[in-house]
This record gives structure tokens, sequence and C-alpha cells, in this order.
DNA sequence: CAGTATCCGGTGCGATACTG
DNA sequence: CAGTATCGCACCGGATACTG
């Protein structure tokens, strides 16, 4: 998995979530499934994709799992997602938004971006740092201090 | 590629940009590479892994193939990012968002969001139709229309 | 129920070599 | 330079069976 440390954020974003299901797991965990059994019949996943997928953002600390019991039941293992798992919320949002807007299903949404609070719906949009908005079209990503000269990692 | 056109816009991303090595190229053309043998090298991906790459970038409507000719040379292939294409940029400003706070690197950042016209820093943000910020720990991703009940799909 | 184990075919992908 | 051709392996993923 980490063959050299890569720099580039993206390139360490998609070492985490970069393998099939693995962003999926996410987008039903937050929907708040929690048992292996939800994943594997929500995705349709096969039980072996699926324990490896959840042991390695276990690892990454995108979930936590823990051991839950009901009263009167046996222990069932469960799996939460972190705070820093529950941040890549952003990343959903962000497909979720690109997918609407330019290669959307002919049936309509599947999924709205929402204020939890009072369901108005949401925007995913670029800041600067007096909070002020800025179109889409002058933004730009620009190698950092440890961007290497040819940007490869 | 497409078996029973999916409804969720999260699927439906990741089916374009979801292989190994698309996004990649995407962020290397959103830095200004155009041609064959620069993502070749920026990237170190395989000739062969490349051309299927582009060839299914340019068939999703990312990249637009063409001939250039410089004066006195013979013709050249170019990959140019289309506006569907450098829309993705909001899903590379978001993994790099994610990286930045949750999982950076020991070197420090490879990359910035900025403003292209002054370089000041940006940041992705949730914005309400008024376009006031929203706290992300508001946020949720709710059923849309066309959600199904399992929401597998 | 919540996994683990095994088999196995398909494909993704990396390395290398070759071509117009 | 911009790919194709070929090969081999590793991983993906579907089915099935098994365990505590």
């Amino acid at each position: 998995m980490e063959k050299s440390e890569p720099v580039c954020q993206i390139v360490r974003t998609l070492d985490v979530i970069g393998e099939k299901w693995a962003l999926l797991i996410v987008r039903n965990a937050l929907r708040g499934q929690t048992r292996f059994s939800e994943f594997r019949d929500g995705l349709g996943a096969p039980s072996d994709v699926l324990t490896d997928r959840l042991a390695k953002l276990v690892a990454h600390g995108i979930l936590e799992k823990s051991t839950y019991r009901e009263p009167g039941e046996r222990a069932r293992p469960e799996y939460r997602l972190t705070p820093r798992g529950e941040a890549l919320r952003v990343v959903l949002a962000a497909m979720i938004q690109w997918g609407d807007e330019f290669n959307p299903a002919p049936q309509g949404r599947s999924a709205y971006l929402v204020d939890a609070k009072d369901d108005r719906r949401l925007r995913v949009a670029y800041l600067d740092d007096s909070g002020a908005e800025v179109d889409r079209g002058e933004v730009a990503i620009a190698p950092g201090p440890a961007a290497t000269t040819t940007w490869v990692y």
C-alpha cells in the first residue's frame, strides 16, 4: 500500500478510498449502516472483499470496529465512522455535485446534500479566507512546498 | 461499464473516474499536460493502461482528443479537458482538503487550492442557497426522488 | 448472524518489446 | 512521439461451504 509514502494529497487520499467498494462503504456508513450484513446486502459486495475493505478502512482510521450488545442478545460487531471518516463526506459531496451537473441520471437524483437541521439544500463551493465565494472558473491547484518538479507524487 | 445505468451520482461518478490512473490523468491535465508522453512520464503509468484510460476519458467527454500541428513539425495528438472535465476539479479539491486535514504527508503539502487571479488560498465549504456557509457537522446526504429503498444504486 | 476459507475464472495492470 | 502487441501475475469478485 504505502510504497515510499506519496506526498500528493490526492494520491494519499486515493490510497485510502481508491480501491473498489471503499468509498461506497463510507457512503453507506454515512447513511447509518454499521453491520457487516448491512454493507454486504446494501452494496452487493462479496463477503471476502468486504472483509478486506472493512479491515483496511479500520486500519486507516476511517471506521472503528467495536462490539455492540443488545440486552438479552449476544454481542455483534459494528463499524462506525470516526471523525476522520465522517469528513470524507466532502469528497462524496463533490462527486454528487459533479454528477448532478455533468452526468445526471435520466431517472433523477438519488441523493441531495442537505442541512441536517432543517433539510435545506446545500452545495459545495470555494471560499477564500474571508469567507467570500470564489467562482469555480478562477480556481486552480497550485504546487505546494513539498511538490516535486515533475509533480509525480 | 454501464450495466443497468446506476442512479446514484456517486456510483455514476465512479464509473468515470473510479479506475486507477483516471483521476490522476485529470489532475495532470489540470496542471496543463496534454500529450501522451507527458502523462506517461508524469504518472509512471504503463503505455497500454494509459491508452485505455485516455480513450475512456474521451468517451466520457472528460477529455477531447485533437491534433496539434506545430509549424514545420508533424502533427501530434493532444488531449484537452472539456468543461465537464475541468469541473472535476471540485472532486480533486475535496480530496486535497481532506488529505490536508486528516492525512497530511510529513514532508508538507504538494498542492494548494488557490485563486488563479491572485493566488489567495482557498478552501472547499458547504453553502446554503443564500450563500451562507454551513458547518460541516450539520451536513447530511439525504435520499432524493430517484433513490431506491435500499439505496444500493 | 458475522464472518472466514477455498476455489476459480476474468480482468486490471505492470514490464518489456516493437512499430509507423 | 504515440501508441500496439504480448506476456504474466496479481487482484477482483462470484459461488459455495464452513465456523462460532
